[in-house]
DNA sequence: ACCTGAACACCGTTCAAGT
DNA sequence: ACCTGAACACCGTTCAAGT
């Protein structure tokens, strides 16, 4: 599975190949389906590869759910953002293995122990998770600003797009527009759902 | 273009292949290529028809940018869950087209109208967006609440997930959550960036 | 200008066969 | 138990050829 990433994060979902795979691991391709029952299964584990370097140690409960939730969620937003290749898959398939499930549990674990009831977590969690994996797909996806690759491209034309641009005069920082979401998302969630 | 959606609509992403859309269209496979020049570009056409179902009408500037702003991704919403199978392509692929950019523009355009600044105004919208599209992935991935399809799918068990368990005790309901985070991120977003 | 059809270099997956 | 290799039914794309 760690080799199946190393492909997908050097080559590509594409570059990805049951036949590349096997040549990777010196192997007949064939002999994978000998340990994995199909080619979805080696992506189910790709999905689970990464989640696992979230690493969730360190988040210390006792600074308030605000902080826990946005700590976890940053985290995650740093492991998608290192494996850009792998995201689309990431984002595309659900996967419910114990392992993710857990996962779950240990973050909404954190939080509720930082004061939330468990349901506002859950709705909590699920959102900031959304927005997250949203943005990373968006923002590398290539910069809002135009500049985008490919044939068909436009670029932004202050006389067609005069609110686009001023909104871009000044440029474009994914950071910054991410941590502004979070802030907003928190913040208002405790304005509307509050806990202390 | 059209048959190119309803055929992903119908048969899935992997449905829709040259062949099988020379076929649908009553011609030779390969003549397809006269018209598109490879099957990237007609996915980009088919992210372009989706995005123009997204209706913009009627959408009041004089109720505020927060209405406005919620409304417009209310719709995004809508249309994307129409069209579950073409949701992964719309996600990952980023399409500048002069199209596109003017959509953008119009958005945006209203909810400046609505009293937000450019840049606060393309900080929200970008922000909603990513939440609206990552929601709808999970949402449209399956239930949160386990009962996944496929092997290694595991069920939410009270004692291994006691929290996650709590937290679903009383259903789960996909609407609601979403209009919670868009209620957290437009109100988080009056505090911290706050006009009027 | 528009379409055809053969061909090329690939896929994922199955399966009988080897050790 | 673990691996091989031929085979099947597909792909996207190119290109010479037809009308």
């Amino acid at each position: 599975v760690r080799t199946a990433l190393a492909l997908i994060d050097r080559d590509g979902v594409d570059g990805l190949t049951m036949r590349r795979f096997g040549a990777e691991l010196g192997v007949d391709p064939m002999a994978v389906y000998y340990y994995v029952p199909n080619k979805s299964a080696l992506f189910d584990g790709v999905v689970e590869a990464v989640h696992d370097e979230v690493d969730l140690d360190g988040i210390d409960p006792a600074r308030g759910w605000r902080a826990v939730a946005a700590d976890a969620v940053r985290r995650l937003r740093t492991v998608l953002r290192r494996h850009p290749n792998a995201l689309p898959v990431l984002a595309t398939r659900p996967v419910y293995s114990a392992r993710l499930l857990d996962a779950g549990e240990r973050v909404l674990t954190l939080v509720v122990d930082g004061g939330l009831g468990p349901r506002e977590a859950l709705d909590l969690v699920s959102c900031l998770r959304a927005f997250t994996v949203g943005h990373v797909l968006v923002e590398l996806g290539g910069p809002v600003g135009g500049a985008a690759e490919g044939p068909g491209a436009t670029a932004i034309t202050g006389s067609r797009h005069p609110v686009l641009a001023a909104a871009v005069a000044d440029g474009y920082d994914a950071d910054q527009q991410y941590e502004i979401g979070l802030a907003a998302l928190v913040e208002g969630f405790a304005l509307t759902r509050g806990a202390a």
